[in-house]
DNA sequence: AATGAATGAGAATTCATTCAT
DNA sequence: TATGAATGAATTCTCATTCAT
């Protein structure tokens, strides 16, 4: 008559293929909240649901829920970068524009901010974390960077600095911006406004922070 | 007539009155190393020659370390940060040239990289210590850097931006390069070059990464 | 037509009347490798071919099994053993020999030596183990043979020796043997070499390691 | 007035260079009593006047308790044992007796039973365990035996046997009377009567059952 | 001031057992 | 009958903290 079993209490529920996602989800939630080593396995039960013996059932150690968590995230993050930045051709700017924007919007949703935050956060004390982000990701990613703004010098879009370098003056004020709001809770008045910050950004990324012919000229 | 057992490692030392220094600067190294939640306070003693009931002597809690060692940390930066940036007069871009290089060449001591990354670290676990790094040094630091980025556009020096997201685009940079190598060991092939960095990073800053009048224009 | 899974790996079996039987075996063979304490029911469903559960069905707890194990060993061991003591006439020395020798090839077979190794095993975690053992075993050959040796005695078969002692100088040396063997793997160099064993120790039982006119003499 | 801190509680004893002998003593009387695994490090504490923590401050972990159990019981065991077979000269059926009324003698005293009974329990799960008695004590012991009794037979003190099994027909029987007596609680009806049942046996090991000129002559 | 033995609360992990299906 | 997901009590081991000396 009524619904059947809808959140009645826990035990037992089968068709559990859903379970280690939901496992994962409640570990990524504690650990961003209060960091690995403090966020206890049976905590991580309670949020999911299950009782502590259940996660054993799916994870081997509470070390393997963190892999699992970063092995989740971290697939389809080099993908998309990697799809979106791919063979692109032109103006690098454009690019540079879009991925900005795209990293925006991906990270105005809290959700997208968890992983990155945990594996800062974690990442030195489980050194294979940083090593399987670094392999999978950035260096990945970082390659496809640099050639890109070399084919935009190449092509006289762009001055001529050192592309290595020149990704951490692309994408530095991102992340500062995230660990200030982060880390110290510091934002501008009206909330994240990432697209503010990517807009100011990419005005004085572009074309500097000189006024063309002030004082400077 | 007897340094004997000056500097002569952690055993055989008499007056003690630098002892809680002693102890603040095993627990850097070791909270840097593993964690705070991973560091064993005996470990501390270890390290600072001492014995674990010492280390007690000297700090209430474990945590009363980790708050020992920012309130050591915290005072100078702003305080030296301030006096750098003080009331300045003229052209900013020369401020923030030095202020740059300033901190390119301070980081590039890995002593002076230690107390940033423990207070990233650890500093989700520990809300005080996030609070009070954030009113001794950022929230001093912050508004004068504003404020010279608001009189460089009043007097003509720069273009109008937002001094507040302004802030990420000039640092952001910085964080960025010290945290893929400190995280992810991502760094220049000849090592950290924070020169280059700055220098790279001062000329997109200033007068942008497009060509003045290449195809852009 | 179709004896197509007679016999054919733990999977794929039907007709289940032997299934408490088989779930014994793989007890059995675990028990004897790692020790009750340290085996996992759900190893020995494994084993069987069973899930976890299914041993439940036939077992009322892990320390049921145990139980079942014993008793399904101890039946046959002493009615066999009686069987062959019986009522023997005529010179004791005849039965013992064939005792031995009965023993040394049933010992030759691990799987005969498994239940016994077991019982010492646990036995003393498990004092009903033992009171079972004694009661149905130990209790009713050891005076059957005492009383075989008295009457050798009597007879003028043997010497007037303690009967009740002499068992411990009959059957020590063959558990010894096996004891070694089991435990440490020391064994002659060709193998357990049970004939010999028993060969030899008949010789001494029988008639003394002195040399009959040798230098005692 | 009163014997200041006999008895009391718990809480603070120095000189502390008898406490990991304490603790195995401890280990010895419950590891007997339940077995290693069914018994718990906590009892240990308990039972040596300690707290769990203070175990393993000795001990790293509870298998190590173990280990120096063994270890502790091995070194005496293999040297007073050599110490006493060692160069004998004559006949060897006096050394043999000597030997076994030593055994007997030191077997009365049931700690001196703890150990072997202890090795024979848990050297199956730990086979660090039996190859460290093997080779500390038995491999050294045995050869000796063996020496002593080809000596023997080289003289014409002894019968002609093989050495190495003739050992089993020495011992076995002690081991016999010990294990009924410790697992079955099977002892003849005044109690252990070590000596009674060395008598016994030595008058069988040197001059067999058979009746000197009875009906088997 | 300094020590280090002792404590005990706390956390990860295991596994016998239950029960809906 | 049979399954295997789920449970949670039990146990080992760690480590911050205390305190007699």
């Amino acid at each position: 008559m009524d619904t059947p079993d809808r959140e009645r209490g826990p035990k037992f529920r089968r068709r559990a293929e859903a379970r280690p996602d939901e496992v994962l989800d409640a570990a990524l939630e504690l650990f961003i909240e209060k960091g690995f080593a403090a966020t206890r396995v049976e905590d991580i039960a309670k949020r999911a649901g299950l009782s502590k013996g259940t996660v054993y059932l799916y994870f081997a150690s509470k070390e393997a829920l963190l892999e699992g968590l970063v092995r989740r995230a971290v697939l389809p993050i080099a993908d998309s970068a990697l799809a979106t930045l791919g063979n692109f051709e032109g103006d690098p700017r454009v690019v540079i524009s879009m991925v900005l924007k795209m990293l925006a919007a991906r990270f105005s949703d809290p959700r997208m901010l968890a992983m990155p935050k945990l594996i800062f956060r974690e990442v030195l004390g489980f050194p294979e974390l940083a090593a399987m982000y670094r392999r999978e990701v950035l260096d990945r990613v970082i390659p496809v960077v640099e050639g890109l703004i070399r084919k935009g010098i190449d092509e006289g879009y762009l001055r001529p600095v050192d592309p290595s370098l020149t990704i951490r003056s692309i994408i530095g004020p991102l992340m500062l911006h995230v660990a200030l709001a982060e880390v110290f809770g510091i934002m501008p008045e009206g909330g994240m406004s990432f697209d503010k910050l990517v807009d100011n950004h990419l005005t004085i990324l572009f074309d500097g922070l000189s006024v063309p012919s002030g004082p400077s000229a």
